[in-house]
DNA sequence: CATGAATGAGGGTTCATTCAT
DNA sequence: CATGAATGAACCCTCATTCAT
């Protein structure tokens, strides 16, 4: 009976994966606001009622969803830090971990960068504070890579900028958002790789030093 | 007649201004598809219905007041644009210009550079064609001056970047939307000033040099 | 001026009106939760989303509603008070004032009881509050005017009940409720003389004395 | 096999039970449309879909537990009428019966009244016409049973009011009800002795005499 | 039988837009 | 012009009921 059990369990994960997986294609397109729950529910093949049996209301799908598409990223990009390659290398590995694994929904770190702003008005944060924490905590966490990454950097005598840390993985940080921007305009992803190589070129020298 | 055709264009145009100061205090708030008419029209002491007698419709005032805004920076930012100075004194300028004239309504520029993504999926673009593309040119106005900025540089070879001008202009726009959205996060204006500065150290010298 | 800003106060009054006297019918028909806001509507000639112009939702529908007919019935039961009348008298009068006011709409106070007790469940008296406790304050001081003409009986020596005023009131306040719910099983009003009458009898002798 | 057979009887009956056990609770203190058949399932200890095994809808299980628990309180009720007492006697007897057999969940009362009133606008009543007219019955036996007192009451000349007898029995009705109200507002029951001695003195005597 | 899951049919509320005065 | 008022069109969420396993 555990079998079934665990069969079971893995069919609601599946299905659970099915509505995100729809969720996170209309979310990237439409902005969390525009987007319906029917669109999503369609997409994924339910009814839109039948969402409520595996969420509790939008909110919580979106959170959901940010947080499990953060992790991977947060989980991958924290494995790949060596702290015996360069600064550029971590940092373009770092940069292709985040293009790759949004893949064609990188849009939708643009909509988090947006729900970010927008939840600040909002009150009902309490209702589901954990996720949202959770979904803070994973924001953070990207910075802390980066910043991360930079201390690797300082330590390797690499960076010798008089900005502080804070400000340059912020900086970095902006660059990434900027290229999905980019993309997001010109209504698909570019090439991941010169993307990379670009931010990291930029990273390290700026734009007077080649 | 023609003192009072005169007297009663000050005067409309007079509360248009009304509407759309009041219009980019919320839309800055909230954002394109947040903000709500009333509130607007609250703010700028009329009637929702009012709205309707100087704009057609939500968008007209949205890219009328988007319009006027770069219309701002742009005509500013031209006449400070110095040849005879260095790419940094430039750009440090151009900066300044930016922040200031945006000044508290600084996330102004955020709900813009939304709305940017999202109007893609609106068909009724055909409705304000013409304010639609005059919002568009002046966008690209903007990555415009900083490409000029750039060029300037490349001449007085204080830019060496291998990376093609309009991807460093991309870059420093990037830069910029993330310093606005920092300080949308942190609910307040940062120092104009030190942010300009920061920027411009890391527009010329990247993260490794200093 | 001041003239038009009257008119308009009034039409909208009236407007007011139609609804609550549309919303009375229905909820005294189908109770609270059951009523739905489109046929108060339809029955007021309004669409749904202009209830929204009077009133913010159903509950401060229901709660203006309740306040206006408890209102009504606590003042004219007050100045019918005549101390110098026998308690049998001053209660058939009262009970001739509620059967009247209520009139057609008598269910109308089962609804209000019902929706007491219902209302313990909801948090949101919060945003009521003060219709809430003004609707809270005149069902007691329906108790009250009870209690008032038990006291005026008191004191006369027409009453000798060894039960507390409270409980007296009490109890009568149960059979007019009785009362209206017998007349909204049958369907519709019965003799108010009648009722009022063997109400007062009941009351006075009690089942063993005629 | 009939053992088998009898035994699976007597399994489902008891199952029968247990969903009613709990709807008694909920519909006690929710009333019939705010109760969800989910809390029921819950309380039952089994899944909204099972109910359906035991119950063709909520509207069954409703008036099945109605016709259950009126059931109980008009066969004990019979039981302990005795001609030989006086009406006073049986009719406290009778009060006690009710308040004992209802326990804590008085409310339970309230709420058929309730639903009774509400039931005249369902179609439906088709559907369950037996159990609605048992249902129906019963309400009627509950009076018949308090006419019945005040038969014997009459037969020992111990009443003497003018009022008819189906008067008479519908006033104690809404005396048995209104304490239930109370009690419900209250929160929690009363003393059950005190509140039957206070019934019986009011309707002996009214509140002229002691 | 038991139940997780799916869903149709609402119900309350919001808001841009229109219209009559 | 100004505006109070009206409303269509959505949209989120709930729940009794059905169904497949």
């Amino acid at each position: 009976m555990n079998a079934k059990k665990a069969r079971e369990k893995a069919v609601r994960a599946a299905k659970e994966a099915l509505i995100l997986d729809a969720a996170i294609t209309v979310f990237s397109e439409k902005g969390y606001h525009e987007s319906r729950l029917e669109d999503i529910a369609e997409k994924a093949g339910f009814s839109k009622a039948s969402l409520y049996n595996y969420f509790s209301d939008k909110e919580e799908i979106f959170l959901t969803l940010a947080v499990r598409e953060y992790g991977k990223v947060i989980e991958a990009s924290r494995k790949a830090i060596d702290p015996q390659k360069s600064f550029a290398e971590n940092l373009r590995q770092n940069l292709l971990i985040i293009f790759t694994l949004f893949g064609e929904h990188f849009a939708f770190m643009l909509t988090t960068t947006n729900y970010q702003t927008m939840s600040l008005l909002h009150i009902e944060i309490e209702k589901h504070k954990h996720l949202f924490s959770k979904f803070q905590k994973h924001l953070t966490d990207v910075q802390g890579i980066l910043q991360k990454l930079i201390d690797i950097g300082r330590k390797r005598k690499e960076i010798a900028s008089s900005l502080e840390d804070a400000s340059l993985s912020r900086f970095i940080g902006s660059l990434i958002r900027g290229m999905l921007f980019r993309w997001k305009l010109e209504g698909k992803m570019g090439n991941i790789t010169v993307a990379a190589d670009e931010i990291v070129e930029f990273v390290t020298h700026g734009a007077t030093a080649s």
